[in-house]
DNA sequence: CGTGGTTTTGATCATAATCAACGTCTGTGG
DNA sequence: CCACAGACGTTGATTATGATCAAAACCACG
């Protein structure tokens, strides 16, 4: 959901207040890599990210992609290190939200206070939801999850609901939903030729939305 | 981690103030469902409980165990409804941390804030782990990592760090890793005759920490 | 125009799922 | 206290899904 919705005229206000800085980050340049030291929460204002674990073993996992409207950095809160990195998908550009302003301000104000709250708390139910779709869910499902969840959250801000671009690659998209890439692509050429959507390299058109819901939601009605 | 360590005096002072109902749930009890009003965190005593989202064609995922000192309900932030079910896997009692109450404390107390901003960041980490477990890790690697993990876990709390009893189903621990009852079982099997660890029904022993470790982390040198 | 990263597609293989049978433990009521 | 029912767990045989390996096509970019 884009920030504007979420938030009263209070909290606006009050952001106002803090957001003075911003930072462009160019294509596959890290906006923060793991352990770097957390200082602020970025808001995507243009552009698109990823957010990935790596271990020590060289095993990497997509744990979210971001674009403008999305809060990124939460990972840095519990430790005040980064528990991940986040990297630009094309060049972009953040704005600022130093943390220790936003528990201040979040003091002054019940508005803001409640508003972190809510967006901590909206992450937490998005991850819980990725969980199901990495523990439960068959390739098909997953891609079919990623791709309407992704044109919702680009409707939602004011992009068209059918139409959208993958700013990553298919290996991304795997690691993201726990598959390899070549099955990312194959998952793809099999619902064009079901006549689901259409892809033309990047592009990506959705026919029939609602077919392609019922790959992950096969009877919604018993 | 306990919660103890993590709260100054100021914080213990002001839960003082808000902790007064608690709540007894039976095994197999729910504490919360999927859907219920959202009013309070709460803070496990005894027992153990599991949280689990469920899909509407009826596919199930836990995403999580609880055991004493761990928080649960942080699913009903966003959106006032409870977007996961929690229930006791053994009789257990919880303590009510009424949100409201807690929304207030925190203007009060920039501890108590500081604190409730902590445990929301801990548990978006520790979601991001288990997406890297479910996202791209094989089967026995997941199982090793329960294992350690909640053996550290029940360590932390004061219980021996080699020996635990799992109060929760194979069937509940393959979900919770995104795979079935029988690979968990057969798994445990082969750690049994790998000579990493005793299993006498749900009484694990782990004999070979490092060895279990190795598991999923074959080359800590490089 | 190359050149390198990305994507597609095919053939084969491995891991874990599924199906099935049996064994074991627990709790309950006779 | 024992017998029994039902849940839970183990093990085996077979299958299916997606991984891996490999090659070619495609595109983007300098």
């Amino acid at each position: 959901m884009p920030i504007a919705e979420q938030q009263s005229d209070d909290v606006l206000e009050h952001f106002g207040e803090i957001v003075d800085a911003r930072r462009k980050v160019k294509r596959k340049e890290p906006l923060f890599l793991n352990g770097d030291q957390f200082t602020a929460l970025y808001a995507v204002r243009t552009g698109v990210l990823k957010t990935q674990i790596t271990t020590s073993d060289g095993r990497a996992q997509v744990t979210g992609f971001q674009i403008a409207g999305d809060i990124v950095g939460f990972d840095g809160i519990a430790s005040q290190r980064h528990a991940c990195s986040a990297i630009a998908l094309e060049d972009s550009e953040v704005c600022l939200l130093p943390f220790d302003r936003l528990e201040q301000l979040s003091r002054k104000s019940p508005a803001v206070q409640h508003y972190i709250y809510q967006i901590l708390g909206r992450e937490i139910v998005r991850e819980h939801l990725a969980m199901l779709t990495l523990g439960s869910m068959l390739a098909e499902e997953r891609v079919a999850t990623f791709l309407i969840d992704l044109a919702e959250r680009l409707h939602a801000r004011g992009f068209s609901r059918f139409e959208l671009v993958l700013r990553m690659t298919r290996e991304e998209i795997g690691s993201y939903l726990g598959i390899k890439l070549e099955t990312v692509s194959r998952t793809l050429t099999k619902f064009v030729e079901e006549g689901l959507i259409n892809v033309r390299q990047r592009h990506i058109l959705i026919l029939d939305p609602a077919g392609l819901e019922r790959v992950y939601n096969p009877q919604a009605i018993r």
